[in-house]
DNA sequence: TCCTTTATTGAACGATGTTCAATTAAATAG
DNA sequence: CTATTTAATTGAACATCGTTCAATAAAGGA
């Protein structure tokens, strides 16, 4: 029963980045496997196949969606604050919050190792730097007249630094770490940021 | 041809970590296997479960020899020191240093995902809260008289900070962000924490 | 209606972690 | 020195994994 036509190349698309959603959401990264993504949308493995390259390649596609996610979240908060340093407090515990609540998700963004060595493909990087460019965008006000460079470098900073303390607080094997509350966290090293020198 | 006297159980079993080591350090958590691993030292799969339960337990022993290995190295730099803020400086330049040299021992850290849900082993546990006290003690005379909760605090959170720079620096999915070289991050991370506010 | 095109299939391959009865060598008892 | 117990090692087996590909079957065009 080939080329039924219940649903078109594109809908098939989709209908395989929902169900790694789910999977992913619900039972983690480990829990995703070909055979049992193509079982939860009524197909066999092999379709899979012939809409992806690889098994990386849909899990980098879903990675893509959660980062796309994520960059709205971040942003719908800072749009909402008040203050170019309230919009940054409020990004920062958008994220913190994304990662808590979608675990799975967000966990598979770092966990997730490419099988085939290199980088990964440019509409990947392109869609990560779009992210970044969320988190210039809520730094820009907040030291108005900075130099882009410099912005950029705050903003990494900034980020690896909220993206540590999730990282600890998430599961994992190095996840006991970190049993305090760490939305209090979070603000502090928000404000510790906020306190940056002016002379870079 | 069993019970080869070859090796007592204790040289066997440090025998399977360093083979574990070399190829984790060289190739990556990912080219781990029951079967490489034992023909790296010319035993066959089957033996590896008798010294250990688990392939998981295996990672979690070698990710603990990790462990106290990043502690050595942060240990001495912070030693080496002459005062406690260059000391702090140092710790933190030592950890990143090691993640850098180090790239496979240092992400199975935190890629390891145990197979099984549940907390990690007490004994494994108590591995990672003796790198966090050294971390407490590199921090006590940046700020004497601070209470031992709030420096662990503290700790908690420069440990993020800075694991989480050396995570978006390491290859990954996330990796390519951070193109800057990353010792001046870490250096300024690190002053912007001496300026944590007095008043807690 | 025939033919081309193309999506889908399902069997197959190699590799994975893990288990376990059988084997074999060392340690012990007589 | 021999017989017996003890225990480490094996290798085959099982289920699962990602991935490939010839065969198949259905849709679209002539």
């Amino acid at each position: 029963m080939a080329r039924r036509k219940d649903h078109s190349p594109d809908e098939l698309k989709s209908m395989i980045l929902d169900a790694a959603e789910t999977a992913v959401a619900t039972h983690g990264l480990g829990a995703l496997s070909a055979r049992k993504l193509a079982a939860a949308i009524g197909y066999t493995p092999g379709t899979l196949y012939n809409h992806f390259d690889d098994l990386d390649e849909i899990i980098l596609a879903l990675n893509a969606r959660t980062l796309r996610k994520l960059a709205d979240v971040i942003g719908q908060a800072v749009e909402a604050a008040a203050s170019p340093s309230e919009g940054l407090q409020a990004g920062a515990r958008a994220y913190a919050a994304f990662a808590s609540q979608s675990v799975g998700l967000w966990s598979a963004l770092t966990e997730f190792r490419r099988s085939k060595p290199g980088a990964p493909p440019a509409w990947y990087v392109s869609e990560l730097q779009q992210v970044f460019v969320r988190v210039v965008d809520m730094l820009r006000p907040v030291w108005p007249g900075l130099p882009d460079d410099e912005l950029a470098y705050r903003a990494r900073a900034l980020w690896a630094a909220i993206h540590g303390i999730c990282t600890i607080a998430g599961a994992g094997s190095i996840g006991q770490m970190l049993v305090t509350p760490h939305d209090q966290m979070i603000d502090d090293v928000v404000q510790l940021f906020l306190q940056w020198p002016e002379a870079a």
